[in-house]
This record gives structure tokens, sequence and C-alpha cells, in this order.
DNA sequence: AACCCGGAAGACAC
DNA sequence: CGTGTCTTCCGGGT
């Protein structure tokens, strides 16, 4: 079943892609028509931003809104702008709420605030500029962002959504660590947050039919439909889940336009996952900016992490596309899901079916996939940081930050499981065997929430933790 | 029945 | 060849 010959829809560019191939490419290479490409790669916005703007957009005056507006326009491709309606400097431009923006721009709304958000937090981190008016959510999160202070469960808002938006422009950037997909937006792109964001676009491009077979019926032979994969569906049971306040409307189609290379701080060393891994896959799903995935996955709640798999046959089955293993069902790819758990990349939010929840926001998980990189490249010896870490950090980790900042420097299933295929647990002495795979041994299975609901309270919203602490 | 869980072993790409 | 990341199976629990 390794068959696979997808038949993309045929089109200007769409004869057919042999696979393997990323996935993801297949994904984001065909997806919907009006999908223009990004723009110019928001490699770095500031940088971007028209000579002489500040990159302080509270500094802005109104004739600096007028040029950024103007420049948003092109960058982004948005409706030209009513200037009228943005007779106002940069703090009061920056205290426009995406609401406020969506209003006076609609469909763009969210480009904006986004971009806004931005800029004002990388002058805020820059320049520390005290934080912004506007990104109330924002923790001065250094950048990156030290894990430290991380609970499991880190509001994404800003970070997340700022980092996510890199990602994109990453897309866009041969050597970007991130995907090659359609430009997730960030995890956090602010959705007004709560509850589930996945209501199509309004402007919604008319679905192909494609993966419909994937996405309702699990039992499809495997080859067939997939081949039509391309363009990435609004599965039939449009819009199935309860939908959200109205003004949350069409809030996050564009996102991908702004991102920000700050998800790349300098150069990170391309991760290559480009979506092939399940966690990124997910991600960008979630995040796709055209939520063209809602009907097989969609946020519950961005900025707790909270997802739910609308349609599990389906997406377990453009999961299976992805790796080109046509025989993926969901109860494999749970399994997949189910690993992470040992290294709090996720957890199942208790009680309700296909709800996981990311631990790790997804510049966290970039950089851990960094970090696995490193680590890789370091092989054979590295051993001593970690090792010394272990003994110390074992207790406290297990009580207050099961996922915390350290990254769980690996995610490998195998060293979350340094027993499998390795010494049996009764063979050696614990500090032995997780000689290679420590840290994620210990995050793993000593930092998993199972006994311990200690961390989210306070700091995240999150509810769902104690739901399983309490077992 | 459909989920969910996690062990075990193997595949596969890098 | 080792490692990381699943994939595939499976028995068991809810």
């Amino acid at each position: 079943m390794k068959v696979v010959s997808l038949q993309l829809p045929s089109g200007p560019s769409m004869e057919r892609l042999p696979l393997p191939f990323s996935p993801t490419e297949l994904l984001w290479r065909y997806p919907l028509p009006w999908a223009p490409p990004p723009p110019s790669p928001l490699g770095d916005t500031k940088a971007q931003l028209p000579a002489g703007l500040p990159p302080e957009p509270r500094l802005w005056t109104r004739e600096d809104v007028v040029v950024f507006l103007k420049w948003c326009e092109r960058e982004f491709d948005l409706p030209n702008f009513d200037m009228d309606l943005f007779q106002m400097n940069g703090k009061a431009l920056c205290l426009l709420t995406k609401t406020d923006l969506g209003e006076r721009c609609p469909g763009a709304g969210d480009v904006l605030h986004n971009v806004l958000q931005m800029l004002v937090r990388d002058a805020a981190l820059l320049g520390r500029v005290p934080s912004s008016p506007v990104t109330p959510t924002a923790r001065a999160a250094p950048y990156p962002p030290s894990p430290h202070s991380h609970p499991p469960t880190p509001t994404w808002s800003v970070d997340g959504f700022h980092h996510f938006h890199s990602a994109a422009a990453a897309a866009a950037q041969p050597n970007s660590v991130t995907l090659s997909p359609a430009p997730s937006v960030d995890s956090s792109g602010s959705p007004q947050r709560g509850e589930i964001v996945n209501y199509a676009p309004a402007y919604a491009p008319p679905v192909p039919t494609a993966v419909q077979a994937a996405s309702s019926g699990s039992n499809h032979s495997d080859s067939d439909e997939d081949g039509q994969f391309a363009p990435p569906p609004r599965s039939p049971k449009e819009n199935s889940l309860p939908s959200p306040a109205p003004q949350t409307h069409a809030v996050q189609h564009s996102h991908y336009r702004t991102q920000h290379r700050e998800f790349f701080p300098n150069d990170i060393p391309e991760s290559n996952t480009n979506g092939r891994l399940l966690w990124d896959f997910l991600q960008q799903l979630l995040n796709d900016p055209t939520q063209r995935y809602t009907n097989y996955i969609a946020w519950k709640n961005r900025d707790t992490g909270v997802f739910k798999i609308v349609d599990p046959a389906g997406l377990a089955k453009l999961w299976g596309i992805q790796k080109n293993h046509l025989s993926m069902n969901y109860d494999k790819m749970s399994r997949a899901l189910r690993y992470y758990y040992r290294v709090n990349i996720l957890r199942k939010v208790q009680g309700e079916r296909h709800c996981y929840q990311f631990l790790r926001n997804p510049t966290e998980l970039k950089n851990i996939k960094n970090i696995s990189l490193l680590r890789q490249q370091m092989s054979p010896t590295r051993v001593a940081p970690q090792t010394v870490v272990k003994s110390e950090m074992k207790e406290e980790r297990c009580e207050e930050e099961p996922v915390d900042e350290d990254m769980p420097t690996d995610l490998s299933m195998a060293a979350s499981e340094p027993w499998r295929k390795r010494a049996r647990p009764d063979t050696m002495p614990v500090s032995t065997q997780h000689d290679k795979h420590r840290i994620s041994a210990l995050i793993g299975d000593n930092m998993i929430p199972k006994r311990e609901p200690e961390y989210s309270a306070e700091n995240y919203a999150l509810n769902l933790r104690s739901e399983k602490c309490e077992q």
C-alpha cells in the first residue's frame, strides 16, 4: 500500500506529483484555488516596512499610519483600506481591537491586527518598550522564549502567534525551519479565544470535493480518492462544529500573511520536518489560514492549545496521505498522538472525545526539533548536561512544571522509552538505563501529568488539566 | 462499538 | 549504523 499515485487535480501546474514527496507539499501545493502564495516572504517584516516608518507602531503619526496601511495593502494583498477610517496615529491604531480593525477593513482586520501585534511586540522586545496595550496577554517573553516559565499549557497568544506567523514566512524561505505548507498561522493567531475557531472564512472558496472522501469516510480503499486530494477539503460536514461568536468570524483566514521571521531568529538550522511530523502536520491544519481543515480538526481553544479532531477518520486519512501510509486510520494515528503524551507535547482532554491539547506552542516545538537535530549532530558523546540535570530536576519538575522550559530535548519515543529495545528495565539501574536519553525519559514519564495536577491552575485557565489529574 | 491507553516490534528516513 | 518518529498490532479498560 505504498502505492501512491495521487492524481492531482489537473490544472496549470497540477500534474501528478510523484510520491513520495513531502506530502505537505501536496497539501500545500494544491491548496485552494484562490489561495495566493504568500506575497513576499515576510522574512523580515520590519525590514520591509516602508523606509522611514518607525519600527514602533505606537510612535507613528497619522501619516505613518497611512503609509503603513498602504504598505499592508500591497504586502498582503489586502483590499484597499478606507483611510478615512484610519485617521489616527499609531498609538490609537494599536489600541484598536481585532474586531475594530475588522470593521474598518473587512477581511483584513486580523491581518492588520497581527502585524501590529508583531511590530509592537518586536519593538517591546528590542527596545524594551513597555509592554503593549495591544497585547495584553503578551508576556514579555524574550525571544526565543525562555521555556522556564512555561507551564504546560501556555497561553500561546502572543508567542505562538508571533512565531507561527513567521512560520508562514518561513515557508516561503528555503531555509526556514518550518513547514512547507501553508503557512500555518500561529497557534494563537488570536482568534478571540476560547471557542472553536472553525468557520469558513467568509470568502472561502467553494470547495473542492477532493478529500472529501477522506473526510467522511474512513473506509475507502485507500487509493482512489486520495488521488484527488489536492485541494484540501472542506469536508462535507461543513462547519459542523458549534459556531462561535459571530464577531470572531472570518477572523483568521489570512494570518499567514503576517508572518514574521522572528520565528526563525537568525539561522536556525532547518528542521526539515515540513509537516512530516505529526504535531507539525496537525498544527498546520489547525492553523491553516483559510481554515480549510476545520472539518477535520479545529481549535477549541487556541490559547490553551486545545483542539478537537472533528473527523477522526478523515484526519487520519489525510495524515496517511501525508505520510504515504494509506492504510492509516484513526486508531493508528491516535497511537502516534499518544506517544506525544510522554514527551509532553500533547495530552488528552479528559472526557472529551477526540479532544487533545498541545502542551507546547509551535515555537517550543520547533525548538525542540532543533535541539533534536543538534543532538543528533553531537550525538555520541553528549550526555553530560542532561545527565546532570536529571537528578536535580526530577523532583521539582514533577511537581511544578511538567512541561517546562528546558524543553524536552528529545521527541524520540525510543528516547522516552529508554527501556525499549535497550536494556530491560530490570536489568540495570535506572540511572544507566537512561544514560542516553535521560531528559527524555524524565520529561516523558516523570513529568507526565498523570499524577500531578499542579501546574496548570494558576497560570493557565486550564480546566482540563485538573480534570485529568483528579483521577 | 467506539474510544482510549500503552506495550512491543518493526519500518523507514535521515 | 544509530536514532528519531512513527506505523502496525494488540490486549485491556471505559
